[in-house]
DNA sequence: TGAATAGTGTCTGTGAGACACTATTGT
DNA sequence: ACAATAGTGTCTCACAGACACTATTCA
Protein backbone atom coordinates (compact mmCIF):
# COMPACT_ATOMS: atom_id res chain seq x y z
CA UNK A 1 0.00 0.00 0.00
CA UNK A 2 2.79 2.47 0.83
CA UNK A 3 5.73 3.20 -1.66
CA UNK A 4 9.42 2.79 -0.12
CA UNK A 5 10.24 6.31 -0.66
CA UNK A 6 6.47 7.41 0.53
CA UNK A 7 6.60 9.67 3.09
CA UNK A 8 3.55 11.54 4.81
CA UNK A 9 1.75 14.72 3.65
CA UNK A 10 2.33 17.94 6.02
CA UNK A 11 -0.25 20.42 6.52
CA UNK A 12 -0.45 23.82 7.35
CA UNK A 13 -2.06 24.47 11.01
CA UNK A 14 -3.65 27.31 12.82
CA UNK A 15 -5.89 27.99 15.41
CA UNK A 16 -9.23 29.91 15.44
CA UNK A 17 -10.82 31.54 18.85
CA UNK A 18 -14.12 31.50 19.52
CA UNK A 19 -14.21 34.27 22.45
CA UNK A 20 -17.70 34.90 23.55
CA UNK A 21 -18.66 37.33 26.19
CA UNK A 22 -21.91 38.77 27.38
CA UNK A 23 -23.16 42.40 26.67
CA UNK A 24 -26.05 44.07 26.79
CA UNK A 25 -27.96 40.85 28.15
CA UNK A 26 -26.60 39.05 24.68
CA UNK A 27 -24.04 36.41 24.13
CA UNK A 28 -21.92 38.12 21.72
CA UNK A 29 -18.27 36.91 20.04
CA UNK A 30 -15.48 38.56 18.68
CA UNK A 31 -15.24 38.64 15.48
CA UNK A 32 -12.41 40.59 12.98
CA UNK A 33 -12.96 42.15 9.50
CA UNK A 34 -10.46 40.01 7.29
CA UNK A 35 -8.15 42.96 5.66
CA UNK A 36 -6.36 39.90 3.69
CA UNK A 37 -7.41 37.36 1.00
CA UNK A 38 -8.77 35.04 1.10
CA UNK A 39 -12.36 36.44 2.18
CA UNK A 40 -11.03 39.98 2.28
CA UNK A 41 -13.58 42.38 4.14
CA UNK A 42 -15.28 39.53 5.52
CA UNK A 43 -16.07 38.59 9.08
CA UNK A 44 -14.29 36.17 10.41
CA UNK A 45 -12.61 34.53 13.71
CA UNK A 46 -9.46 35.66 15.32
CA UNK A 47 -6.82 33.46 14.81
CA UNK A 48 -4.06 32.53 12.72
CA UNK A 49 -1.13 29.73 12.12
CA UNK A 50 1.49 28.34 14.21
CA UNK A 51 4.43 30.97 14.54
CA UNK A 52 6.81 28.35 13.90
CA UNK A 53 7.47 24.66 14.28
CA UNK A 54 7.72 24.42 18.03
CA UNK A 55 5.09 26.08 19.32
CA UNK A 56 2.64 24.62 21.15
CA UNK A 57 -1.11 24.45 20.38
CA UNK A 58 -2.50 25.84 23.74
CA UNK A 59 0.43 28.74 23.38
CA UNK A 60 -0.70 29.43 19.85
CA UNK A 61 -4.08 30.08 21.04
CA UNK A 62 -3.23 32.10 24.29
CA UNK A 63 -0.83 34.23 21.45
CA UNK A 64 -4.06 35.09 19.19
CA UNK A 65 -5.72 35.89 21.69
CA UNK A 66 -3.30 38.67 23.13
CA UNK A 67 -2.46 40.00 19.73
CA UNK A 68 -6.43 39.69 18.36
CA UNK A 69 -8.36 40.71 21.25
CA UNK A 70 -5.51 41.92 23.75
CA UNK A 71 -6.57 39.46 26.05
CA UNK A 72 -3.80 38.27 28.46
CA UNK A 73 -3.84 34.49 29.67
CA UNK A 74 -4.76 35.21 32.82
CA UNK A 75 -7.73 33.83 34.42
CA UNK A 76 -8.80 33.40 30.79
CA UNK A 77 -11.04 30.24 30.45
CA UNK A 78 -9.23 28.44 27.08
CA UNK A 79 -10.72 24.89 26.17
CA UNK A 80 -10.37 22.86 23.02
CA UNK A 81 -13.14 22.82 20.50
CA UNK A 82 -12.45 20.45 18.00
CA UNK A 83 -10.31 20.47 14.32
CA UNK A 84 -11.38 21.29 11.61
CA UNK A 85 -9.43 20.15 8.44
CA UNK A 86 -11.74 19.22 5.73
CA UNK A 87 -10.02 19.35 2.56
CA UNK A 88 -10.52 22.55 0.51
CA UNK A 89 -11.77 24.49 3.80
CA UNK A 90 -9.26 27.38 2.91
CA UNK A 91 -8.76 28.01 -0.74
CA UNK A 92 -4.64 28.66 0.00
CA UNK A 93 -4.09 25.07 0.89
CA UNK A 94 -4.76 22.34 3.39
CA UNK A 95 -5.21 24.02 6.32
CA UNK A 96 -6.40 22.32 9.55
CA UNK A 97 -7.40 24.65 12.28
CA UNK A 98 -7.74 23.65 16.18
CA UNK A 99 -10.58 25.35 17.47
CA UNK A 100 -10.39 26.92 20.69
CA UNK A 101 -13.45 28.20 23.22
CA UNK A 102 -12.16 31.49 25.24
CA UNK A 103 -14.91 33.32 27.83
CA UNK A 104 -14.27 36.64 29.17
CA UNK A 105 -16.43 38.51 31.57
CA UNK A 106 -14.77 41.86 30.77
CA UNK A 107 -16.35 44.70 28.70
CA UNK A 108 -13.52 46.31 27.22
CA UNK A 109 -14.74 48.61 24.67
CA UNK A 110 -14.61 46.94 20.84
CA UNK A 111 -10.92 45.75 21.87
CA UNK A 112 -7.76 49.18 22.20
CA UNK A 113 -5.21 49.56 20.11
CA UNK A 114 -4.44 46.16 19.05
CA UNK A 115 -2.58 44.46 16.51
CA UNK A 116 -6.01 43.82 14.51
CA UNK A 117 -8.24 46.74 16.29
CA UNK A 118 -10.94 45.94 13.59
CA UNK A 119 -11.96 43.41 15.88
CA UNK A 120 -15.92 43.88 16.44
CA UNK A 121 -18.00 42.42 19.27
CA UNK A 122 -20.88 40.84 17.61
CA UNK A 123 -24.20 39.09 18.49
CA UNK A 124 -24.25 35.80 18.30
CA UNK A 125 -27.73 35.47 16.75
CA UNK A 126 -26.60 37.78 14.28
CA UNK A 127 -23.23 36.19 13.62
CA UNK A 128 -25.06 32.96 12.87
CA UNK A 129 -27.79 34.31 10.85
CA UNK A 130 -27.51 34.43 6.72
CA UNK A 131 -27.17 38.48 6.87
CA UNK A 132 -23.12 37.89 8.32
CA UNK A 133 -21.41 35.43 6.11
CA UNK A 134 -18.24 34.10 8.03
CA UNK A 135 -15.39 33.69 6.32
CA UNK A 136 -13.96 29.84 6.03
CA UNK A 137 -16.37 27.49 8.11
CA UNK A 138 -16.14 29.72 11.28
CA UNK A 139 -20.11 29.81 11.03
CA UNK A 140 -19.84 26.78 12.14
CA UNK A 141 -17.20 26.54 14.55
CA UNK A 142 -18.89 29.15 16.31
CA UNK A 143 -21.89 27.36 16.45
CA UNK A 144 -20.17 24.28 17.67
CA UNK A 145 -18.34 26.68 20.49
CA UNK A 146 -21.79 28.00 21.42
CA UNK A 147 -23.28 24.38 21.30
CA UNK A 148 -20.53 23.53 23.81
CA UNK A 149 -20.71 26.44 26.12
CA UNK A 150 -24.36 25.88 26.25
CA UNK A 151 -23.48 22.11 27.91
CA UNK A 152 -21.14 23.32 30.28
CA UNK A 153 -22.89 25.43 31.49
CA UNK A 154 -25.28 22.61 32.95
CA UNK A 155 -22.23 20.53 34.51
CA UNK A 156 -19.68 23.59 35.61
CA UNK A 157 -19.47 26.62 36.96
CA UNK A 158 -18.49 28.06 33.49
CA UNK A 159 -20.87 30.72 34.15
CA UNK A 160 -18.72 32.80 36.54
CA UNK A 161 -16.14 33.08 33.64
CA UNK A 162 -18.92 35.57 32.50
CA UNK A 163 -19.22 37.63 35.51
CA UNK A 164 -16.51 39.68 36.81
CA UNK A 165 -14.74 39.06 40.06
CA UNK A 166 -17.93 39.38 42.17
CA UNK A 167 -21.71 39.19 40.77
CA UNK A 168 -24.97 39.35 41.72
CA UNK A 169 -27.11 36.25 41.28
CA UNK A 170 -28.96 38.02 38.54
CA UNK A 171 -26.14 38.73 36.57
CA UNK A 172 -25.53 35.07 37.35
CA UNK A 173 -28.95 34.53 36.09
CA UNK A 174 -28.40 36.60 32.95
CA UNK A 175 -25.60 34.49 31.86
CA UNK A 176 -27.59 31.32 31.81
CA UNK A 177 -31.10 32.84 30.10
CA UNK A 178 -28.44 34.77 27.46
CA UNK A 179 -26.43 31.60 26.63
CA UNK A 180 -29.97 29.09 26.75
CA UNK A 181 -31.83 31.48 25.52
CA UNK A 182 -34.58 30.88 27.80
CA UNK A 183 -36.12 32.77 30.50
CA UNK A 184 -35.83 31.40 34.03
CA UNK A 185 -37.90 32.11 37.38
CA UNK A 186 -35.82 34.28 39.58
CA UNK A 187 -36.80 32.80 42.84
CA UNK A 188 -35.83 28.66 41.94
CA UNK A 189 -32.66 30.34 40.48
CA UNK A 190 -31.55 32.26 43.60
CA UNK A 191 -31.97 28.95 45.59
CA UNK A 192 -31.22 26.27 42.92
CA UNK A 193 -27.65 28.01 42.39
CA UNK A 194 -26.83 28.30 46.76
CA UNK A 195 -27.40 24.78 46.72
CA UNK A 196 -25.08 23.23 44.50
CA UNK A 197 -22.18 23.12 46.43
CA UNK A 198 -19.10 24.94 45.85
CA UNK A 199 -20.50 26.85 42.93
CA UNK A 200 -20.47 29.92 44.28
CA UNK A 201 -19.60 31.83 47.67
CA UNK A 202 -20.97 35.06 49.31
CA UNK A 203 -17.89 37.79 48.84
CA UNK A 204 -18.49 40.99 50.00
CA UNK A 205 -21.40 42.86 51.26
CA UNK A 206 -23.66 44.20 48.62
CA UNK A 207 -24.37 46.21 45.73
CA UNK A 208 -26.58 48.85 44.98
CA UNK A 209 -28.84 49.10 41.72
CA UNK A 210 -31.29 50.97 40.09
CA UNK A 211 -33.99 51.24 43.13
CA UNK A 212 -34.65 48.14 44.68
CA UNK A 213 -33.22 46.71 46.95
CA UNK A 214 -29.67 45.85 47.13
CA UNK A 215 -28.13 42.21 46.04
CA UNK A 216 -25.78 40.30 48.10
CA UNK A 217 -22.25 39.61 45.97
CA UNK A 218 -20.93 36.29 45.32
CA UNK A 219 -17.84 34.89 43.78
CA UNK A 220 -16.79 31.44 42.07
CA UNK A 221 -16.77 28.54 44.88
CA UNK A 222 -13.92 26.34 44.70
CA UNK A 223 -16.05 23.47 42.53
CA UNK A 224 -15.61 23.99 38.45
CA UNK A 225 -18.28 20.65 38.18
CA UNK A 226 -21.33 21.15 39.72
CA UNK A 227 -23.05 18.45 41.70
CA UNK A 228 -26.25 18.80 40.96
CA UNK A 229 -25.50 20.15 37.38
CA UNK A 230 -27.94 22.74 36.61
CA UNK A 231 -30.95 22.01 34.58
CA UNK A 232 -31.94 23.36 30.75
CA UNK A 233 -35.56 23.31 30.38
CA UNK A 234 -35.98 21.58 27.52
CA UNK A 235 -36.80 24.35 24.74
CA UNK A 236 -36.20 24.99 21.28
CA UNK A 237 -33.03 26.35 21.51
CA UNK A 238 -30.82 23.07 21.84
CA UNK A 239 -30.73 21.01 18.53
CA UNK A 240 -32.84 18.05 19.45
CA UNK A 241 -31.74 14.90 16.98
CA UNK A 242 -34.59 12.93 16.40
CA UNK B 1 6.55 40.49 13.80
CA UNK B 2 6.77 38.71 10.52
CA UNK B 3 9.47 38.84 8.14
CA UNK B 4 8.74 39.49 4.59
CA UNK B 5 9.53 36.37 3.79
CA UNK B 6 7.70 34.21 6.78
CA UNK B 7 5.81 31.44 5.93
CA UNK B 8 3.91 29.52 8.30
CA UNK B 9 5.41 26.07 9.57
CA UNK B 10 3.86 22.48 8.25
CA UNK B 11 2.90 19.85 10.46
CA UNK B 12 2.49 16.11 9.92
CA UNK B 13 -1.21 15.35 10.50
CA UNK B 14 -2.00 11.81 11.58
CA UNK B 15 -5.17 10.00 13.57
CA UNK B 16 -5.13 7.76 16.41
CA UNK B 17 -8.48 5.68 17.46
CA UNK B 18 -9.88 4.76 20.99
CA UNK B 19 -11.53 1.77 19.75
CA UNK B 20 -13.75 0.65 23.06
CA UNK B 21 -15.73 -2.25 23.30
CA UNK B 22 -17.36 -4.81 25.58
CA UNK B 23 -16.18 -8.21 26.21
CA UNK B 24 -16.60 -10.18 29.55
CA UNK B 25 -18.35 -7.12 30.95
CA UNK B 26 -15.58 -5.64 31.01
CA UNK B 27 -14.52 -2.54 29.15
CA UNK B 28 -11.96 -2.99 26.60
CA UNK B 29 -9.93 -1.17 24.26
CA UNK B 30 -8.19 -2.08 20.74
CA UNK B 31 -4.15 -1.40 21.10
CA UNK B 32 -1.57 -2.86 18.63
CA UNK B 33 1.88 -3.68 19.51
CA UNK B 34 4.20 -1.64 17.62
CA UNK B 35 6.21 -3.53 14.91
CA UNK B 36 8.73 -0.47 14.14
CA UNK B 37 10.63 2.51 15.98
CA UNK B 38 9.72 4.70 18.04
CA UNK B 39 8.33 2.61 20.44
CA UNK B 40 8.75 -0.74 18.93
CA UNK B 41 7.28 -3.53 20.81
CA UNK B 42 5.15 -0.68 23.02
CA UNK B 43 1.32 -0.65 23.13
CA UNK B 44 -0.38 1.73 20.85
CA UNK B 45 -3.19 3.03 19.62
CA UNK B 46 -4.42 2.06 16.31
CA UNK B 47 -3.61 4.75 14.10
CA UNK B 48 -1.70 6.90 11.34
CA UNK B 49 -0.48 9.46 9.25
CA UNK B 50 -2.97 10.78 6.35
CA UNK B 51 -2.58 8.87 3.26
CA UNK B 52 -2.67 11.71 1.02
CA UNK B 53 -2.51 15.46 0.89
CA UNK B 54 -6.27 15.80 0.28
CA UNK B 55 -7.33 12.91 2.39
CA UNK B 56 -10.75 14.21 5.10
CA UNK B 57 -9.77 13.18 8.56
CA UNK B 58 -12.96 11.29 9.22
CA UNK B 59 -12.21 9.46 5.96
CA UNK B 60 -8.40 8.67 7.38
CA UNK B 61 -10.42 7.28 10.53
CA UNK B 62 -12.17 5.35 9.23
CA UNK B 63 -9.17 3.97 6.82
CA UNK B 64 -7.38 3.39 10.05
CA UNK B 65 -10.32 1.52 11.44
CA UNK B 66 -10.37 -0.92 8.35
CA UNK B 67 -7.19 -1.40 7.79
CA UNK B 68 -6.16 -2.17 11.93
CA UNK B 69 -9.04 -3.42 13.27
CA UNK B 70 -11.01 -5.01 10.50
CA UNK B 71 -14.14 -2.81 10.96
CA UNK B 72 -15.92 -0.92 7.77
CA UNK B 73 -17.81 2.48 8.26
CA UNK B 74 -21.38 0.76 8.54
CA UNK B 75 -23.32 1.60 11.52
CA UNK B 76 -20.07 2.44 13.82
CA UNK B 77 -19.66 5.69 16.07
CA UNK B 78 -17.04 7.66 15.33
CA UNK B 79 -16.53 10.91 17.30
CA UNK B 80 -13.52 13.01 17.15
CA UNK B 81 -12.24 13.38 20.50
CA UNK B 82 -9.50 16.22 20.45
CA UNK B 83 -6.23 17.27 18.77
CA UNK B 84 -2.89 16.07 20.73
CA UNK B 85 0.12 18.32 19.11
CA UNK B 86 2.30 19.23 21.87
CA UNK B 87 5.97 19.54 20.71
CA UNK B 88 8.11 16.65 21.52
CA UNK B 89 5.40 14.02 21.95
CA UNK B 90 6.40 11.90 18.77
CA UNK B 91 10.45 11.67 18.43
CA UNK B 92 9.91 11.54 14.91
CA UNK B 93 9.39 15.38 14.42
CA UNK B 94 6.38 17.67 14.99
CA UNK B 95 3.24 15.71 14.54
CA UNK B 96 -0.27 16.76 15.27
CA UNK B 97 -2.57 14.02 16.06
CA UNK B 98 -6.29 14.12 15.82
CA UNK B 99 -7.99 11.33 17.99
CA UNK B 100 -11.34 9.66 17.19
CA UNK B 101 -13.68 7.81 19.67
CA UNK B 102 -15.09 4.71 18.47
CA UNK B 103 -17.70 2.29 19.88
CA UNK B 104 -18.19 -1.40 18.35
CA UNK B 105 -20.59 -3.94 19.52
CA UNK B 106 -19.45 -7.00 17.89
CA UNK B 107 -16.47 -9.47 19.32
CA UNK B 108 -14.37 -10.31 16.74
CA UNK B 109 -11.90 -12.09 17.91
CA UNK B 110 -8.37 -10.45 18.17
CA UNK B 111 -9.50 -9.34 14.96
CA UNK B 112 -8.64 -11.63 11.54
CA UNK B 113 -5.88 -11.59 9.64
CA UNK B 114 -5.42 -7.79 8.52
CA UNK B 115 -2.81 -5.41 7.97
CA UNK B 116 -1.82 -5.16 11.77
CA UNK B 117 -2.95 -8.80 13.13
CA UNK B 118 -1.21 -8.32 16.09
CA UNK B 119 -3.92 -5.64 17.18
CA UNK B 120 -5.22 -7.26 21.01
CA UNK B 121 -8.44 -6.35 23.25
CA UNK B 122 -7.17 -5.06 26.19
CA UNK B 123 -9.30 -4.28 29.26
CA UNK B 124 -9.22 -0.43 29.73
CA UNK B 125 -8.11 -0.41 33.23
CA UNK B 126 -5.09 -2.43 32.22
CA UNK B 127 -4.60 -0.50 29.70
CA UNK B 128 -4.49 2.44 32.33
CA UNK B 129 -2.30 1.27 34.81
CA UNK B 130 1.43 1.52 34.92
CA UNK B 131 1.74 -2.12 34.22
CA UNK B 132 1.43 -1.70 30.29
CA UNK B 133 2.60 2.09 29.34
CA UNK B 134 1.73 2.99 26.28
CA UNK B 135 3.31 4.90 23.70
CA UNK B 136 3.83 8.08 22.81
CA UNK B 137 0.48 10.27 24.89
CA UNK B 138 -1.91 7.32 24.29
CA UNK B 139 -2.73 7.12 27.99
CA UNK B 140 -3.47 10.61 28.13
CA UNK B 141 -5.59 10.23 24.97
CA UNK B 142 -7.31 6.93 25.66
CA UNK B 143 -7.70 8.37 29.06
CA UNK B 144 -9.84 11.38 27.69
CA UNK B 145 -11.82 8.48 25.63
CA UNK B 146 -13.16 6.63 28.40
CA UNK B 147 -13.93 9.66 30.13
CA UNK B 148 -16.25 10.77 27.13
CA UNK B 149 -17.83 7.66 26.47
CA UNK B 150 -18.51 7.70 30.18
CA UNK B 151 -20.27 11.21 29.55
CA UNK B 152 -22.16 10.12 26.77
CA UNK B 153 -23.62 7.39 28.18
CA UNK B 154 -25.38 9.80 30.08
CA UNK B 155 -27.25 12.34 27.54
CA UNK B 156 -27.07 10.04 24.39
CA UNK B 157 -28.16 6.47 22.92
CA UNK B 158 -24.16 5.41 22.59
CA UNK B 159 -24.96 2.74 25.16
CA UNK B 160 -26.94 0.74 22.21
CA UNK B 161 -23.65 1.11 20.30
CA UNK B 162 -22.15 -1.59 22.77
CA UNK B 163 -24.69 -3.88 22.09
CA UNK B 164 -25.67 -5.88 18.78
CA UNK B 165 -28.62 -5.31 16.63
CA UNK B 166 -30.83 -6.24 19.45
CA UNK B 167 -30.25 -6.81 23.17
CA UNK B 168 -31.95 -7.12 26.37
CA UNK B 169 -32.09 -4.73 29.30
CA UNK B 170 -29.86 -6.42 31.14
CA UNK B 171 -27.27 -6.45 28.37
CA UNK B 172 -28.00 -2.38 28.70
CA UNK B 173 -27.02 -2.12 32.18
CA UNK B 174 -23.89 -4.02 31.94
CA UNK B 175 -22.97 -1.69 29.46
CA UNK B 176 -23.24 1.04 32.13
CA UNK B 177 -21.99 -0.64 34.58
CA UNK B 178 -18.84 -1.87 33.04
CA UNK B 179 -18.32 2.18 31.68
CA UNK B 180 -19.10 4.00 34.64
CA UNK B 181 -17.72 1.23 37.21
CA UNK B 182 -20.70 1.21 38.96
CA UNK B 183 -23.55 -1.42 40.55
CA UNK B 184 -27.25 -0.65 39.29
CA UNK B 185 -30.46 -1.91 40.47
CA UNK B 186 -31.48 -4.27 37.26
CA UNK B 187 -35.33 -3.54 38.55
CA UNK B 188 -34.87 0.42 38.72
CA UNK B 189 -32.36 0.65 35.50
CA UNK B 190 -35.13 -1.83 33.53
CA UNK B 191 -38.29 1.21 34.21
CA UNK B 192 -35.82 3.90 34.01
CA UNK B 193 -34.20 3.03 30.37
CA UNK B 194 -37.72 2.49 28.96
CA UNK B 195 -39.06 5.71 30.33
CA UNK B 196 -36.82 7.52 28.49
CA UNK B 197 -38.23 8.67 25.25
CA UNK B 198 -37.40 6.79 22.06
CA UNK B 199 -34.39 5.05 23.61
CA UNK B 200 -34.77 1.64 22.91
CA UNK B 201 -37.95 -0.49 21.33
CA UNK B 202 -39.13 -3.60 21.61
CA UNK B 203 -37.64 -5.93 18.92
CA UNK B 204 -39.02 -9.11 18.17
CA UNK B 205 -39.76 -12.18 21.40
CA UNK B 206 -37.39 -13.27 24.14
CA UNK B 207 -34.10 -14.26 24.59
CA UNK B 208 -33.58 -17.88 26.10
CA UNK B 209 -30.39 -17.57 28.96
CA UNK B 210 -28.94 -20.05 31.48
CA UNK B 211 -32.41 -21.10 33.49
CA UNK B 212 -34.27 -18.20 33.72
CA UNK B 213 -36.94 -16.18 32.72
CA UNK B 214 -36.44 -15.35 28.91
CA UNK B 215 -35.88 -11.73 28.59
CA UNK B 216 -37.48 -9.60 25.79
CA UNK B 217 -35.15 -8.05 23.32
CA UNK B 218 -35.30 -4.55 22.28
CA UNK B 219 -33.22 -2.24 19.68
CA UNK B 220 -32.41 0.93 19.58
CA UNK B 221 -34.85 3.68 19.51
CA UNK B 222 -35.45 6.88 17.15
CA UNK B 223 -33.75 8.99 19.54
CA UNK B 224 -29.98 10.03 20.16
CA UNK B 225 -30.13 12.21 22.91
CA UNK B 226 -32.15 11.32 25.90
CA UNK B 227 -34.71 12.92 27.73
CA UNK B 228 -34.37 12.97 30.57
CA UNK B 229 -30.62 11.45 30.65
CA UNK B 230 -29.66 8.74 32.33
CA UNK B 231 -28.10 9.55 35.91
CA UNK B 232 -25.11 8.44 37.11
CA UNK B 233 -24.65 7.69 40.55
CA UNK B 234 -21.88 10.43 41.86
CA UNK B 235 -19.09 7.69 42.54
CA UNK B 236 -14.82 7.46 42.83
CA UNK B 237 -15.12 6.45 39.13
CA UNK B 238 -15.81 9.96 37.64
CA UNK B 239 -12.72 12.26 38.31
CA UNK B 240 -14.56 14.72 40.68
CA UNK B 241 -12.02 18.20 40.28
CA UNK B 242 -11.95 20.34 43.75
C1' DT C 1 -46.15 55.76 50.24
C1' DG C 2 -45.31 53.36 46.19
C1' DA C 3 -42.42 51.26 42.68
C1' DA C 4 -38.80 48.25 42.13
C1' DT C 5 -35.75 44.70 43.02
C1' DA C 6 -33.93 41.02 46.51
C1' DG C 7 -34.86 37.17 48.97
C1' DT C 8 -38.11 33.38 51.67
C1' DG C 9 -41.86 29.86 52.40
C1' DT C 10 -44.48 26.39 50.77
C1' DC C 11 -47.04 23.34 47.80
C1' DT C 12 -47.17 19.96 44.01
C1' DG C 13 -45.62 16.80 40.58
C1' DT C 14 -41.87 13.89 38.86
C1' DG C 15 -38.35 10.96 39.18
C1' DA C 16 -34.48 8.23 41.62
C1' DG C 17 -33.55 4.69 44.73
C1' DA C 18 -34.85 0.90 47.96
C1' DC C 19 -36.90 -3.28 48.09
C1' DA C 20 -40.98 -6.75 48.57
C1' DC C 21 -43.32 -9.22 45.33
C1' DT C 22 -44.95 -11.86 41.00
C1' DA C 23 -43.84 -14.31 36.46
C1' DT C 24 -41.54 -17.61 33.56
C1' DT C 25 -38.10 -20.50 32.41
C1' DG C 26 -34.50 -24.89 33.06
C1' DT C 27 -33.21 -28.87 35.97
C1' DA D 1 -40.29 -28.34 43.71
C1' DC D 2 -36.47 -25.32 43.43
C1' DA D 3 -33.09 -22.25 41.63
C1' DA D 4 -32.47 -18.58 38.71
C1' DT D 5 -33.44 -14.73 36.10
C1' DA D 6 -37.16 -11.30 34.23
C1' DG D 7 -40.33 -8.03 35.27
C1' DT D 8 -44.03 -5.22 38.53
C1' DG D 9 -45.85 -2.49 42.55
C1' DT D 10 -45.14 0.71 45.82
C1' DC D 11 -43.02 3.58 49.26
C1' DT D 12 -39.92 7.45 50.42
C1' DC D 13 -37.06 11.23 49.72
C1' DA D 14 -35.08 14.96 46.90
C1' DC D 15 -35.64 18.26 43.80
C1' DA D 16 -37.72 21.26 39.87
C1' DG D 17 -41.17 24.49 39.01
C1' DA D 18 -45.06 27.52 40.32
C1' DC D 19 -46.15 31.26 42.92
C1' DA D 20 -47.72 33.93 47.30
C1' DC D 21 -45.30 36.47 50.44
C1' DT D 22 -41.69 39.34 53.11
C1' DA D 23 -37.55 42.58 53.04
C1' DT D 24 -34.93 46.59 51.72
C1' DT D 25 -33.83 50.12 48.94
C1' DC D 26 -34.81 54.79 46.01
C1' DA D 27 -37.85 58.54 44.43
Amino acid sequence: MNDDCWVPPTVLLAVDLVILTLRESQLQVLLIERGVAPYRGSLALPGGFLNHDQEDLLTAAHRELDEEAGLGPEELHLEQLGVYGTPGRDPRGRVVSVAYLAVTPRLPEPVAGTDAADAKWTPVAHALSDAAPLAFDHRQILADGVDRAREKLERSALATAFCGPTFTIVELQEVYEAVWGVRLDPRNFYRKVQSVDGFIVPAGPTRRTDGGRPARLFKPGPHTTLHPPMTRPQGPTGKEKT
